[in-house]
DNA sequence: GTCTATAACCGGATAGAC
DNA sequence: GTCTATCCGGTTATAGAC
């Protein structure tokens, strides 16, 4: 796979200090797709209205990004990386409210922050997640049944109910999820204005506390 | 626009006792056009495949359906209208426990039966609801403030928590559709198998649980 | 590394015979 | 009411000058 002393073909990488061009484009690509993405989809999404957003001739996102779907992938893969991130409070400490609180408050802001990531991630699996397959039966998978077996285990020390851990993840992703996702509904539901800060904060504060409860962790 | 005898052209339309082939032709249509639309998005659908799906050339497609546009907007309130359907269990008791789990099974079930549906929603909301949003001003909103001021009566009688209602329904609405909507990663997370039956069918107790228990509804 | 001009292709919609 | 053949507009991707 590689030759012996790959590591020194590439001894100036290592000193790179400051962003290069080519970095500081993708990053302003990269972000402009995402938001075109989230909001007319992949095929809808056009790399001249994504070259427009980001500032860029057309030409120039396809000197970075050879095809569209490439692009695509890279945005993809950016929101999981971030996604798993956010996960791992859930790690932190061996108290199961602690723990599963701060999951909570953790994908509630990342829904808050990000939401056209989050918009992109849905799509993508609304689609049957053609792109994400790999990355869906590996990194998530494995992640998904570690945390299966930790909730097993503070249920089998009486720390909370018995209920099934799959289901529980479930509701915690959908809940979440859905103040990204759904933003726009929630919108019109709310006089026609998004959530501010000082609502947003409540229904974080709601969404903990009928889930805690709910499992017997009640405040 | 019409002759002043226009009625009378077509006095047998009155008596068609049975399916029209143009309603026929319709309703096949829009069943193809439900799945290619949850699948690949409103740009990504074509209406050639929707026509081969729907088994009918493609230009007899628009001759039912004189745009695509149309075709997605006749499909889109279609599902509009047995969302509401499934959502009136809310109104027909007094006793919160039963209204709530019976909403929350009906959401559930729905999403079991027309996963579809579920998705092309879905996407609408997470596209900005350009072509819904007078159907989500007028219809949904006012279902949805009805059912706040019944959550709220609940609440004020004491026979339930104190929760924000809006909270509450987002959270049924995000859980029960998220078993529809990312019917695809569940299935991954499941050694890349659907639900079956039993599963789904503990998986809807586990929500109805979960959620009332949360809200002080105990079993 | 940047950008204009263009090639190659594809999909929505229609014309018009049956 | 059905269907084949076709037009037209728009999109991806590239060629090639700067």
């Amino acid at each position: 796979m590689t030759s012996p002393n790959a590591a020194a073909q590439h001894a100036t990488v290592r000193s790179a200090p400051k962003l290069t061009i080519r970095q500081t484009n993708e990053k302003l690509i990269m972000a402009a797709a995402e938001e075109v993405f989230a909001q007319v989809g992949f095929k809808g999404a056009t790399t001249g209205a994504i070259a427009r957003l980001a500032g860029v001739p057309k030409a120039n996102l396809h000197y970075y990004f050879s095809t569209k779907a490439e692009l695509y992938r890279r945005v993809t893969e950016d929101v999981c990386e971030h996604w798993l991130a956010a996960a791992r409070a859930f790690d932190e400490t061996n108290d199961p409210k602690t723990a599963i609180g701060g999951y909570i408050r953790a994908k509630m802001e990342q829904a808050r922050r990000r939401p056209f990531g989050s918009r992109v991630w849905a799509m993508e699996i609304l689609r049957g997640a053609p792109v994400i397959d790999g990355y869906l039966h590996n990194t998530l998978k494995t992640w998904f049944e570690g945390r299966k077996v930790k909730l097993k285990e503070w249920i089998e020390a009486g720390k909370m109910d018995p209920v099934d851990p799959q289901a529980l993840l479930f509701m915690i992703w959908g809940t979440t999820q859905h103040y990204a996702d759904f933003a726009r509904q929630i919108s019109v539901l709310n006089n026609d204005q998004s959530l501010d800060d000082a609502q947003f904060a409540q229904a974080t504060d709601e969404v903990c506390r009928i889930i805690l409860s709910g499992i017997g962790l009640k405040s």
